[in-house]
DNA sequence: CTCCGGATGG
DNA sequence: CCATCCGGAG
């Protein structure tokens, strides 16, 4: 029997994920930037989001140094609808550090890279085994599917020791070589996303069933165990200020959903001793953002801006510039269905 | 250790 | 409509 890592490229280098955009070689090998932007968008993304938007991103910030020199604005601008906008904000504190205190030179090892803000154990592994071909297991979540089901192991909770046991299982499966490692870190995970995926697993396709425990033991689906995860139940309130065909908006500076983003206005200043004119409900959306179950009430409220007191962080858009500015999906599907959002291109 | 943060595709 | 996907703060 060959072993799993030679079955495993072999494999990937026909069904595996070639041709990413990140992935031209120059001289023979990544370029460690956009390696490192791609793998940040990775995080809790799937590929298909993030293909436009890793293009997007490096045509506005092509080299380590456009991004640092570039506003956090910006950066929040196009990352706008990828969600988890710490990993935006990590990214542009990451690359004025790489410019400024590194002189732009990236880390060199896994653990260095560990340094940089957003990077953890995963994206440090695949970033390092990538671009250096260090011999560093990769455990995201798709290589711990593959190796929970490969050797029956639960995983419940993924417990520190859980951890450290799959980490040396890992490590025993790496290639030999060093020139292999780029290879086989994307293989593994390419594995767990096409065919040791979480529902519906592709057995019958996987190149590496003969030694799998859990398949030869028609177990498959038993492994890792699946833990339900809880949700809370959220509200929060919306009321569109409009004045004409513009709108108030405001950034989310607060240590909540959607910071960093412009969401609509609340706790609106009068100039004056005049009431606010009253609001009308609009409607109510359910759904679920992050790990919370979400009511947007949404409310509306005309207005003339002038009357108002505006800060620095306030925005007035109409529905034209709106498109360019970073919003939630949801604020974007709200102002869509009460027709504020231009559909000219 | 536990909890939190967004959006999508099947 | 449910499952999925990492890092860090507390």
């Amino acid at each position: 029997m060959k072993k799993f890592a030679d079955r495993l490229i072999k494999w990937g280098i026909k069904e595996g994920r070639t041709a990413l955009p990140w992935k031209d070689k120059i001289n023979g090998s990544y370029d460690p930037y956009k390696i490192w932007v791609s793998e940040m968008m990775l995080q809790q993304t799937r590929l298909s989001a993030v293909l436009p938007k890793f293009n997007q991103f490096i045509r506005r910030f092509p080299d380590v140094e456009k991004l640092a020199s570039s506003t956090l604005e910006d950066v929040i601008q196009v990352w706008a609808g990828l969600g988890y906008y710490r990993r935006a904000r990590n990214l542009h504190e990451g690359a004025k550090i790489i410019v400024k205190e590194r002189g732009k030179v990236f880390p060199k090892n896994a653990a260095d890279w560990k340094t940089i803000p957003g990077i953890g154990m995963s994206t440090a592994a695949a970033i390092s085994s990538f671009v250096n071909g260090e011999k560093v297991a990769l455990l995201d979540a798709n290589v711990c599917r593959v190796l929970c089901r490969r050797y029956c192991l639960e995983n419940t909770n993924s417990r520190v020791k859980e951890k450290a046991q799959l980490m040396q299982l890992a490590t025993n499966l790496l290639p030999k070589k060093k020139s292999e490692m780029a290879q086989y870190s994307q293989y593994i995970m390419d594995l767990g996303a096409i065919v040791c995926k979480a529902t519906q697993p592709a057995c019958y396709k996987c190149p590496v069933s003969e030694d799998c425990k859990s398949f030869n033991s028609e177990a498959v689906d038993l492994y890792p165990k699946k833990v339900k995860l809880t949700r809370r139940e959220k509200q929060i309130t919306w009321v569109l200020t409009m004045d004409r065909d513009l709108i108030l908006l405001e950034r989310q500076n607060k240590e909540e959903l959607w910071k960093s983003l412009l969401v609509p206005a609340t706790e609106l200043q009068i100039k004056g001793n005049f009431p606010l004119p009253r609001k009308i409900f609009l409607r109510s959306y359910r759904v679920k953002v992050s790990n919370c179950d979400l009511t947007v009430n949404v409310w509306k409220r005309k207005c003339i801006f002038d009357t108002l007191k505006l800060t620095t962080h306030h925005r007035i858009v109409n529905k034209i510039m709106i498109r360019k500015v970073p919003v939630p999906r949801l604020l974007e599907k709200v102002l869509k269905d009460f027709d504020f959002w231009s559909d000219a291109s």
